[in-house]
DNA sequence: CTATTTGCAAACCCTTTGCGCTGGT
DNA sequence: ACCAGCGCAAAGGGTTTGCAAATAG
């Protein structure tokens, strides 16, 4: 046996999953303690690393904020309102994106930010 | 009078003008001793700030990676290899982009970075 | 029952800050 | 001579880790 299915668990994930936009790890343990008071940060942080490795999440850095986690879904980019900070998935991407890189080398990912104000404050 | 031209801040916005490519603080601390053995790395932090909030540099962030820096120049993007590494600049962008931001949206800026192997690791 | 996981606190790493001394102008 | 700027060392803020106690299977 190896991997155990723990209360903690159960509730980071399912909370990455419903929050409908991506968390920070202080995020996930405010919102985690409200269902399990005694829940710790470095548990917080071990099974987000877990569900990293195993590909379930993928992290979202914004430069100069602390870095947010969210279920890996489909293909997509995002977007950081400069107003009200929050982070909003873009669906979609377009291919010709990879006429940017240079012939020689390979491309295996990519990621793409926009900035600026969101529909409500704009 | 109200900004000194010193030793340090002179070596600092050298290095970082001259690399080629992205610089991280360790790096520029490392090089500048070279140069200037008793450099503090404090200085350093306060002289990057300093230059980016003139405007004269950005930062380059790539997940996991401590931020780097390097001179403001056109509009351009970045290739991190996986490899070796390395972060490269890449020249022009495409106006296609902004496609992909939902109606209402107001876009300021942007952020793109592709991941693969270089020309040399390839 | 026992190996994994947890919570706590200490350790880390990077960055910022307070302060007395240095050095540009 | 004056004060911006420096180096040092301490403080901060976020993340990781060692370990004894708790618990899933």
């Amino acid at each position: 046996m190896q991997e155990r299915n723990t209360r903690q668990r159960q509730i980071v994930a399912r909370l990455i999953q419903e929050a409908g936009h991506p968390l920070t790890v202080r995020e996930i343990l405010d919102l985690g303690q409200r269902q399990m008071s005694g829940l710790g940060i470095a548990t917080v942080y071990r099974t987000v690393k877990r569900l990293l490795d195993a590909g379930e999440l993928q992290a979202v850095v914004i430069p100069g904020d602390t870095v947010r986690y969210e279920t890996v879904k489909h293909h997509h980019h995002h977007f950081k309102c400069n107003r009200c900070d929050r982070v909003f998935d873009l669906d979609g991407c377009i291919k010709e994106l990879k006429s940017m890189v240079p012939r020689g080398f390979k491309v295996e990912n990519h990621e793409l930010t926009f900035y600026g104000y969101c529909r409500s404050c704009a």
